[in-house]
DNA sequence: AAGGTATGTTAGTCTTTACTTACTAAGGGG
DNA sequence: CCCCTTAGTAAGTAAAGACTAACATACCTT
C-alpha cells in the first residue's frame, strides 16, 4: 500500500506488461508467464510485488490462481501526477473530453 | 524520454521529493540539497536522473543553476495510467470537473 | 591573479533487485 | 494411492543503483 509501492512496482517493464496482460482478464501464472522470456518463478515474484503494491488481485481455483488488474491501485500515484498540472486543470478537462470524443467516433456512436 | 525513464526516475522518494520542490519555485542544486539528509553530489545525481527523464529543465545563471519541474514530462505515464480506465473516462471528466468546482469554490470566483 | 562559491564528475563501497535452479506444497485425475 | 500439474519459496548470483569522499571546472569578487 502507499505510493512508494506503486511506483516501485512499475519500474520494472515486464511488470508494466503484466498489469497491461491482466488489465482486461483474469490469466494463471503459467499464463501470464509464457508471455515473457524470464522463468515462471520470477513471474511469481513479480506478482508478489504487484499484490504488495495493491495493483492485481487474486482469486484461488482449485490447483490455479487467477489474477487481475486492480486499476483503483493507480489512483494515489494519479492524484500525485495531477498536483502537477493542478494549475492547469482546465486542459486535462479539455484533454479528457477529446478523448471522449475519439472513442465515442471509433465506435461511430453518435 | 520513453515512459520507462520516467517510471524509473519516479521509483525513488528522494527524486519525487525534488520534483516537488521545484513544481512551482526553481531552485539551485545547494538549495535543494539543504531539504535532504544526503550529500550535494547525491542530488546532482538525482537531478541528471530527472533531466534525462525530462521532468526537469535547467536554466544556468553564472555560477548557480535553477532547476525547474516540467510537468509535461509526465504525460506519457499518465496516459499509460489513463488506459486503464479508459471505459470508464466519465468517471474521470467527472472528477475533474468537481476538482475545479471545488477551486473555483476555494477563491469565490463565480 | 587569487580565493571563494556553486556545481559536475569519478571511483569505490554497500545495498537492492531481478534472475535462475532446486525444492516444497497443494490440488486433480487415473 | 501415485503422479502430474500449478504455483509458491529458498538460496545463490550478477547487475544495477544510491551513496560518499575526493577531485575537476567554471564563474564571480576583490
Amino acid at each position: 500500500m502507499g505510493m512508494d509501492a506503486v511506483a516501485h512496482a512499475l519500474t520494472e517493464p515486464n511488470r508494466r506488461e503484466i498489469l497491461r496482460l491482466v488489465r482486461d482478464d483474469e490469466r494463471t501464472v503459467g499464463d501470464i508467464a509464457s508471455h515473457f522470456p524470464v522463468t515462471r518463478p520470477a513471474i511469481s515474484q513479480h506478482l508478489r510485488v504487484l499484490e504488495h503494491a495493491e495493483l492485481v488481485t487474486v482469486r484461488a481455483d482449485g490447483n490455479r490462481r487467477f489474477y487481475r488488474a486492480r486499476p483503483e491501485g493507480l489512483v494515489e500515484l494519479r492524484g500525485w501526477m495531477e498536483s502537477f498540472w493542478r494549475d492547469s486543470l482546465a486542459t486535462l478537462k479539455v484533454e479528457v473530453e477529446r478523448e471522449l470524443w475519439n472513442q465515442r467516433k471509433e465506435r461511430n456512436d453518435p
